[in-house]
DNA sequence: GGCACTAAATGAATGCCATTCATTTAGAGT
DNA sequence: ACTCTAAATGAATGGCATTCATTTAGTGCC
């Protein structure tokens, strides 16, 4: 191919950083949901969810952030990729071999350490329909199969998992929240009762207070719930 | 005084709607915390969440976007005053008169209702501090106060407040959820316990599903956190 | 083996949004 | 009366998600 007319560059220093790749379709193709999925988990663990904008997550693949609408069509897809491949990280093994309340117990607590990354995710899953998300199907099937091996009644399963899942997702957010929530400052005097429970969790050792909180609702759920079984 | 030079316009025709008021301080404040704050309402409760922005805010109240930053130091504040404003409208007069149990459920159901209409305010709520938000610190009194009554050990007080809260949110959050949540679309082979336990929903009456659930857990959560009393 | 179609990139533009700043005016305190 | 500060305007800023025209490359069809 002769140098066209154009062509004032020399044809070995390539571009500077910012648009190495020229315009138009690339010999093989650069993104695809899964990539941008990793990439937008790779920026979040870096630079948080205020990190993640289209722009920035463009960047991050060296994409021009057009190019991310040829494959998602809004950033809630990118947030509903990255549920659903989260989700895969949810424990569910339990089910297969333990107890059912053991099993629960463990699949609770891995879907909270989960999500207490993240969140931001929290409004998206609490609301988004379930079809077309893969991984997320796939836990809850083995839940369900979980419940129903224990001796759970058909309908009482959903209601179940959706109490325990409410359960969860707020005390995911508990986990993200700072120390001092709870201080009363100078309202203080105007509310003892609550000050003085305050000040009594000063000297719990081991345990963060969320934790404290989550095995105690957890446990309770769990005891709860079991009556509903046909045989225990 | 005297008509300036500059005032070449008749004194008895006021401006077109936009910007009636000239620049400089008005002769008494348009704005405070308190009329900021039922104007969000009202602006939520016509176009919703995503309606509420500082320039809508603004345009609601007739005011320039600017003027409302001397008032609040961000929009976060405006959610926070939301909040504490939506807090006063939870219901906790049955810890006044009513046996502990009746009136957990009673406070539960309705710090539901009220956040289920404000899911946006959740992940503010969960994760700021109570200072200076008077009336979230009063619910919390009389909350604790209850707790205390009903022969809870301080220490175990707040931890059981925080469980259920965190239900609390996530039921709030399972409220909006729409119907078809849970339709498992072309997956439903691959998910079979999962997909029985859904369809046999379907022909549950009265209530709705977020209510079954919330009603379940919430039983669950009173009977098992009531075992912690020194007395019952 | 050419040709139309479609997929996948770029880069420029759009409109919205929260926030900031200089400026103006009015009241409050000394 | 004078100064200080509070409370408004209006113009500007920078970041954001998203759209569109354009360019290029592979794919399926006759």
């Amino acid at each position: 191919m002769p140098a066209s007319a154009a062509d004032h560059h020399s044809p070995t220093v390539p571009r500077r950083t910012p648009s190495r790749r020229r315009v138009g379709r690339p010999p093989s193709a650069v993104l695809d949901q899964g990539v941008i999925t990793v990439a937008a988990l790779d920026l979040i663990s870096r630079k948080g969810y205020e990190g993640l904008t289209m722009a920035a997550l463009a960047r991050f693949l060296d994409v021009a952030p057009s190019a991310l609408y040829n494959h998602v069509n809004s950033k809630m897809d990118v947030l509903l990729l990255l549920e659903d491949h989260l989700t895969a990280r949810v424990d569910v093994s339990a089910f297969a071999d333990r107890p059912w309340d053991e099993a629960v117990y463990a699949w609770a607590a891995s879907y909270r350490d989960v999500f207490a990354q993240h969140t931001p995710l929290i409004p998206v899953i609490a609301v988004l329909p379930v079809t077309n998300a893969p991984q997320t199907l796939a836990m809850y099937e083995a839940v369900a199969s979980g419940f129903r091996h224990a001796g759970f009644p058909d309908e009482k399963i959903i209601p179940s998992i959706v109490a325990l899942e409410s359960f969860i997702f707020g005390s995911a957010y508990d986990v993200t929240a700072p120390a001092d929530i709870f201080d009363p400052g100078s309202m203080a005097p105007a509310t003892p009762n609550f000050t003085s429970a305050v000040h009594s969790l000063k000297n719990e050792e081991h345990s963060r207070p969320a934790d404290i909180a989550f095995t105690l609702g957890l446990d309770a759920l769990i005891a709860g719930l079991s009556k509903l079984r046909r045989f225990s």
